[in-house]
DNA sequence: CGTGGGCGGATTTTT
DNA sequence: TCCGCCCACG
């Protein structure tokens, strides 16, 4: 591939970013601004202009589905055969890293990953162990202090309790957690990266060795880098490294979870000899949603400051619904929805995004009243499922006896006469011992040889034994099969109940439940097929590959339907048509975020990130009244609704309240209002004042054109100002130049 | 050992 | 209101 072949599909801001020289550099991608193209071209730049190996490319992402887009669009660039390069997510580049340097790292070879489910059961066995009241040591708030403790890189003996009790236990439990994690090998996923920054840290040589080797340093969504995370990136690439990161601080929606904004900030006070690129330029929204995003975005302070533009359409004036409660929204997102899909357009490019989870059951109940196909994402993954994780449980014992975890969740399942009692006396004696409990009670079944329930154990640790054995050498899923049916897995899952006829809803779990199973192995059966992991037995990888890739979400696509999920669930994503419902203070901004400054941003940033995913149309509703938590609540209309320019938004209906909005609710066909839209629509906009432009005045400095009315001396603009915010000026006096 | 009723809590979620 | 978890009972 030829250099103009790689900057020739590229804008301006764009080619500047790909072919910006070898050193540090930010790039401030705003949504649909092209942001993964940047990306991938920069790879091949690097590659064909600079004559870097791909070998010495290392590239960084969140999440599996962003690596796989982006593996697979440089290798179709380039043609490099598949695994040459480093892309992945930190969890798993992390873990990579360690399975290479497991001694170095100070694990055990065969270390298996908890997921956070597991990791959470595992806290609460040490509560438990301890004596320690479990609502008074929620284990929900302590595998919180231990992970976000993590990911500042702090240890229990970093820590200190100082006067304050409640700490001082919570690092005293974590101390026990980190013990247990070594005693059974196993680390969980805020492990993963601290080890792996760890490793480098304290092994100057092996630090040196990946310098030498990773050249390039490529970083997705680096808005969303956590304390160590970008740690570990400083250190590979080094004081006088050049990494190429690539974020957008307005879409930053996971403090929360110990993602750091300011990140983007200290990267330019990191490397003083850091670019930084603005891309701007939309490909993927009307000006009316862009303006409506920009407006709202503006409201927020500390910004590194960038505004959308775009070369395209218009579009419609935004739609704003004044519901009068949950199921009057949701019916009238139905009927648009129909309205949409009559005129021939497909469900999937209609979604529907909402704050929490909970509001999606409104919207559900009306599409089945409406016969609207529709899916709902988020709730259980696969290799979430309850059956799933208990034959990957067995799976883990095969590879691990101590592995405690795995242990208690299968010893009686299916049952076989080990109760809780004798649990809780294993737990005991393998905590007495320093032990596992595989250790613990092989040691007990050898002494009493005659008792049922060590009979009961020697079956089980029997049944483990031989299914290694009988396993051992057989391809991936037919080690999986075989544990499966021998197990008793599937018999207990199969087993129906001849007796109750009143029992169908059970027979249908359970079948749903077999599926998954046979799922399983023919999941495995793909994936050692395509894997080219050579570096890890099958089992061992596939162990990996289902706690780092906890799979799809709900598979029973194939139905053209309507998109349903968060507005978390939504960022990256793009859709035809957005419907953006819930927009009531309380709820959107949530409650437990409207008294915080910074939360409060955040939420506003989840609004902005909503908004921009819409292409064509978008549409703001909001309930008068709303059910919650079993109580009626009149929530105000969102404050956001009001940070975007009335001028682009058009209500469907004259706002109506009390007993006229029922009848209005239930009469009304509502008809969009005239649309209040007023930009350039016959008048063209004061010559170098389009929408997005850069403008620089004398007071305020430089900033970009958000909104246009009017032409000639009575025109007046929005302006955002980099340093001042936004404001209104007359174009009379402004004296505004282009830029 | 499995189930039903009482109780408390109820953003957002990837790895 | 509703869901998930814990405990007591059969």
């Amino acid at each position: 591939m030829y250099l103009d072949a790689i900057l020739n599909p590229l804008n301006e801001a764009q080619r500047a970013a790909v072919s910006a020289p070898l050193v540090p550099v930010l790039v401030l991608a705003g949504a649909g601004s092209g942001k993964t193209r940047v990306l991938t071209h920069r790879i091949a730049w690097l590659i064909q202009a600079e004559h870097a190996s791909p070998y010495s490319i290392l590239a960084v992402t969140f999440t599996n589905k962003a690596a796989g887009e982006m593996r697979g669009r440089v290798e179709q660039i380039l043609g490099v055969p598949p695994g040459v390069l480093w892309i992945g997510t930190f969890h798993g580049i992390a873990h990579r890293l360690l399975r290479l340097h497991w001694r170095e790292a100070g694990l055990t070879q065969g270390f298996q990953i908890l997921d956070s489910d597991d990791q959470q059961r595992l806290v609460k066995r040490i509560i438990r162990a301890n004596d320690l009241d479990e609502s008074r040591w929620e284990p929900r708030d302590v595998a919180w202090f231990i992970n976000s403790s993590k990911d500042e890189g702090r240890r229990p003996q970093d820590l200190k309790g100082g006067n304050d009790p409640t700490r001082a236990q919570m690092i005293r439990l974590y101390g026990l957690y980190e013990e247990a994690c070594a005693r059974a090998g196993v680390v969980d996923f805020a492990e993963l990266l601290l080890r792996a920054y760890e490793l480098w840290r304290d092994h100057p040589e092996l630090l040196a060795h990946y310098r030498q080797r990773f050249r390039h340093v490529l970083v997705d969504e680096f808005q969303d880098t956590n304390a160590i995370q970008y740690a570990w990136l400083r250190l590979i690439a080094g004081p006088d490294g050049h990494p190429f990161v690539v974020g957008d601080d307005d879409q930053s929606v996971y403090r929360w979870r110990g993602a750091r904004v300011e990140n983007m900030q200290q990267f330019r006070r990191d490397y003083a000899r850091a670019k930084l690129y603005r891309l701007e330029q939309n490909y993927r929204s009307t000006a009316a949603i862009l303006m409506a995003a920009n407006g709202l975005i503006a409201h927020n302070s500390g910004r590194l400051g960038k505004t959308l533009w775009t070369n395209g359409e218009p579009g419609l004036p935004i739609q704003l619904y004044a519901a009068f409660n949950e199921r009057d929204e949701a019916e009238f997102v139905a009927r648009r929805v129909a309205d949409y899909v009559a005129s021939g357009n497909r469900r999937s490019d209609i979604a529907v995004l909402y704050r929490s989870n909970a509001q999606s059951r409104a919207f559900e109940e009306a599409f089945i009243a409406g016969r609207i196909p529709y899916r709902v994402y988020g709730g259980l993954r696969f290799f979430e499922r309850a059956e799933i994780k208990d034959a990957l449980a067995y799976l883990r014992l095969l590879l691990n006896r101590d592995d405690d975890g795995a242990y208690e969740r299968v010893v009686n399942l299916p049952t076989r006469g080990i109760g809780d009692r004798t649990v809780e006396t294993l737990r005991d004696e393998a905590r007495g011992a320093g032990i596992s409990l595989w250790k613990a009670a092989a040691a007990r079944s050898d002494v009493q040889q005659g008792g049922r329930t060590a009979n009961s154990l020697r079956g089980f640790h029997r049944l483990v034994d031989r299914l290694a054995k009988e396993t051992a050498g057989l391809p991936l899923h037919e080690q999986i099969d075989v544990v499966l049916k021998e197990s008793g897995l599937i018999e207990h899952h199969g087993r129906e109940k001849p007796s109750q006829d009143a029992a169908r809803g059970e027979t249908a779990r359970n079948e749903a439940r077999l599926e998954n199973l046979a799922e399983l192995v023919s999941a495995a059966r793909s994936f050692a097929a395509e894997s080219t992991d050579l570096e890890l037995p099958p089992l061992d990888a596939f162990l990996a590959h289902a706690a780092l890739e906890s799979g799809e979400r709900q598979s029973d696509a194939g139905e053209d339907s309507v998109q349903m999920m968060t507005l978390h669930m939504a960022k990256g994503l793009e859709f035809m048509y957005v419907f953006l419902c819930g927009m009531e203070e309380g709820l959107f901004p949530h409650q437990r975020s409207i008294s915080d400054l910074e939360a409060l941003e955040e939420e506003r940033r989840l609004c902005y990130v909503g908004m921009t995913r819409a292409m064509k149309h978008l549409y703001l509703t909001h309930a008068e009244q709303r059910r919650l938590h079993g109580m009626d609540t009149h929530p105000a209309p969102s404050r956001f609704i009001k940070e975007v320019s009335r001028d682009i938004v058009a209500e469907v209906r004259p706002r109506a309240s009390g007993a006229r909005a029922v009848a209005a609710a239930r009469l009304r066909r509502e008809q969009p209002a005239a649309p209040a839209i007023r930009f350039r629509t016959e008048e063209p906009p004061p010559p170098g004042m389009r929408l997005g432009a850069r403008v620089r005045h004398g007071k305020f400095g430089e900033g970009v054109v958000l909104n246009v009315e009017g032409s000639g001396p009575h025109a007046r603009v929005q302006v955002n100002f980099e340093q001042q915010g936004t404001k209104w000026l007359m174009m009379q006096y402004a004296n505004l130049e282009p830029v």
